[in-house]
DNA sequence: GGACATTACGTGTTACGTAAAAATG
DNA sequence: CATTTTTACGTAACACGTAATGTCC
């Protein structure tokens, strides 16, 4: 029962195909063949069915486990070795759409690059996996990410992450001018609109799961996925009426299509957070967060 | 970077030694040494420092990672193996002291030995960590665990595993008789007790990293620690004036030399959860959590 | 000097690649 | 029949044990 062993079978049922993941993980055919043997071996359980190549029940299970246990040794590897590394001359900042619009990242970064000419920054605009996977991995240097939570709550991260929060701004339902409520009381309850259609915009606005979790009521049932990380896009699905969506109301000034409400109950705030894993002192991501924290 | 590099490696950090670690793990001195320069070499950082032999910074943060990853192998091994191995015909429930006194699982566990009399029911009271590390890594089949939360949240475990919630009921302060504040109001704001004198008795009542958690305050300062599981004990020392301590009003009843003065502001529960890894159908276990959980 | 960790060296196992066989659609 | 996985086998690397050497209280 070995690590790489799970990399190779997470890969395997990834691509779906013992060849492509012995192509991707520099690997030959027969070898991934043997170590998935070998695993199945091991655990005495058939993991993968062949032919299609999906994982069985019990391969399932393991995946649930290993992709965890992989992200976090590498995120194990990446904090010890960047303990030691030398102060690099390239900063790395990942986050997620609202994390920018919401909080002074950027223009803290920009105020970065003109004190630090030398220095070489990178802006990453991704997903909320994207951001923490890639900050818990080092391929950031810093994320920030953004969510739906209780007052003065941290979000719940998956990765194994140091967090800070940076700002909280109270959360508003989005809606088409021409929509009932939207000339209604001026702060409405999110339980009245828990059987709404719903847009699921996970890489812009809260997932409805974490919807879900944060007020404790089931339902907020999609009726419009949008998998994009465009802001303007969702503004113009909200205003068209293919769902309501949930974004600080601030996002929603400029646009003359749609109204924001803001949401009265349950009390909820829309949240950015800074994550990272260890900051070498001296090193610019140390100052970039030295500059946003306070 | 290999997992049972990682194993020795956090064996000989707990062990303080070598060889100690060797003897445990069934190795030489030798192969532990070995073992430990690889892991040095690979991640090219001096983890422990020797004679006496501690971790450096590097092999600390290490050990925060490769702790949790173990466990988290070992809970996948386990996981996957329960799903195939043949119904047992045993039954393992750790709990702590309070989700023992809490809950039904006990006449539950009772009412199971005679309805199956030939299953081989245990019952192991230990600390919430034990609970959970046991069930992970499959000691017991099912764990029952305790903690403060908010309403309806679940609490925040560090095992990968499921829960769910079996009840809730609200928490006290426990008092000496004598105390100012036992003929005051019979409820209370823990905000104001923020700075008194507490007892530390993590095995039984909540943790005060948990009641900080839970209350957003700082504070809550031990003056008394008591690891061990007696409620009668804790009682005692928190009739003596040692501390404040927070447990469910009902437990208090029949001590004479203490009062329980329930807690108003913020709104706090005593929940107690039942986690299990997979639960095989058809086995005790599964019985078991069927019987308790509606 | 004694306990403990490291280094040196020999050996057995393992893990991979090449190549041939089997299986599946 | 072609594509993909499995099996067979040779080789090279590795990881461990034994034993000798080094090092710190």
């Amino acid at each position: 029962v070995d690590a790489h062993l799970l990399r190779t079978f997470v890969t395997v049922a990834r691509r779906g195909s013992f060849s492509a993941a012995a192509a991707e993980l520099q690997y030959t055919q027969a070898a991934v063949s043997q170590q998935i043997a070998a695993l199945e071996g091991d655990l005495k359980v058939t993991l993968l069915r062949r032919r299609p190549v999906e994982p069985t029940e019990a391969g399932a299970r393991l995946l649930e486990h290993a992709v965890p246990i992989l992200l976090r040794m590498d995120a194990a590897l990446a904090d010890v070795t960047r303990m030691t590394a030398a102060p690099a001359a390239q900063l790395t900042v990942a986050m997620t759409p609202l994390a920018a619009a919401l909080s002074a990242a950027t223009a803290t970064l920009a105020e970065l690059r003109t004190r630090l000419p030398r220095l070489d920054v990178t802006i990453r605009i991704a997903s909320r996996e994207d951001v923490a996977e890639s900050t818990a991995r080092g391929k950031a240097d810093l994320g920030l990410t953004d969510g739906i939570a209780a007052p003065n709550d941290p979000l719940q991260l998956l990765a194994p992450l140091s967090a800070t929060g940076l700002a909280e701004v109270g959360v508003s339902v989005i809606l088409p001018c021409d929509h009932p409520l939207a000339t209604a009381p001026s702060r409405i309850g999110l339980s009245h609109l828990a059987d709404a259609r719903w847009i699921d915009a996970p890489a812009v606005a809260p997932t409805l799961t974490a919807l879900r979790r944060a007020t404790g009521i089931e339902g907020f049932r999609a009726a419009c996925w949008y998998d994009g990380t465009d802001t303007l896009t969702l503004f113009r699905l909200a205003a068209e009426g293919h769902g309501l969506t949930l974004l600080p109301a601030q996002l929603a000034v400029n646009e003359p299509s749609v109204t924001a409400v803001q949401v009265r109950e349950p009390r909820l705030v829309h949240r950015v957070e800074l994550v990272h894993g260890v900051l070498p002192a001296d090193s610019p991501a140390a100052a970039f967060a030295a500059l946003i924290s306070p």
